[in-house]
DNA sequence: GTCCACATGTAACTGGTTACATGATTGG
DNA sequence: CCAATCATGTAACCAGTTACATGTGGAC
């Protein structure tokens, strides 16, 4: 139940319509919650009928017309109840780390290969968040890094440039091991 | 798709019945790919239909009697194709990060006791992992740690401490963030 | 004989994914 | 007027979750 929480983050952020809640998905929200045109609106159809947003006046007759939304009182309400309430951490699962182990039954031949794909993928990633560390977060500017929100921004943001790095470092002690293994393993 | 390739890494380390499956991923394999037993039952009745593993003989009339399975040769081919198949990460989802990104809106009433019990956990599963490297991996005794088996069971292993090391720091730093935030934001 | 733990299973639901359909607007 | 792009949507499917049902065997 956190899609519908995400989407109400969003339009309190700033009102929008399906397409453009898309788009934010893809960029700085979807950074740990991702999501697809087609769950969103989905979404924004139950949050209406929920009374908890509604589309903006403009009488549009649904297909091919953009249609914005706002949050109404009752979803800002529900927002701050759920960011409140406790909830348990959900279960990790990890494909890569599965292969891994997998590999150590059946063999590693062809995983060394993907292991360096994503060594690359998460590099790239890194790369992004610290660019945007950069731009909105340079330290001694006055600027959003000193206000709570910004604070609570950049904290944000943290984690991700932590968990990047993280996965670099992981992939690269990885791949030194492999090289490593004798070669019938390989 | 990965539940099977879980399963069949799980009955090549030692032919199970489902219960004893559900218990093993309760412990190591449930580290970092969880399951419930009812998921392993259905999907163990999808492996036998495809020839991909066989109930091990003792004729049993199905219901409160164990069932055990092994793996056959067409079920080994399938899990060393999986494990060697490219795969690209999938999107990230962390209902935390997502909440602080909420209580920038919305104010972080209620949400730092939750990020103190998290950090309780974090630690908890740390202290869990380190007890089985000591146990499993202590160096200089040789043990599993030098047979490349071992090594990639450490590699593992190392990913979840460190993964865990991660989130303990970083709520670490985010409590201390939040202890710096003007009163009105808490 | 009854209760409890072991063991296998069914059913309904929820959320995310993939593939496709349809209408509106704009540039050439 | 045609293609590309913007925009909203439907449908089918798949995997994980929750709740419940049923049978067996041993302890008391």
């Amino acid at each position: 139940m956190s899609l519908p929480h995400a989407i109400l983050t969003a339009l309190l952020e700033k009102p929008s319509s399906g397409l453009e809640l898309t788009r934010r998905f893809d960029r700085s929200i979807g950074y740990f919650w991702s999501a697809t045109h087609q769950q969103i609106y989905r979404e924004l159809g139950k949050l209406e009928a929920e009374g908890h947003i509604r589309a903006l006046p403009a009488e549009q007759p649904t297909r091919g017309q953009k249609k914005s939304y706002e949050v109404l009182p009752a979803g800002r309400a529900e927002l701050a109840r759920w960011t409140a309430a406790p909830q348990d951490p959900k279960p990790y699962r990890d494909t890569m780390l599965l292969r891994l182990r997998a590999s150590a039954v059946v063999g590693t031949e062809g995983i060394e290969a993907d292991l360096r794909r994503h060594l690359a993928l998460h590099r790239q990633q890194l790369t992004e968040y610290r660019e945007i560390e950069e731009r909105d977060f340079r330290p001694g500017t006055g600027n959003t890094r000193t206000s709570p929100q910004g604070r609570l921004q950049h904290l944000v943001l943290r984690a991700g440039i932590d968990l990047e790095t993280f996965w670099t470092q992981w992939l690269t002690h990885a791949l030194a091991e492999f090289a490593e293994l004798p070669g019938e393993n390989r």
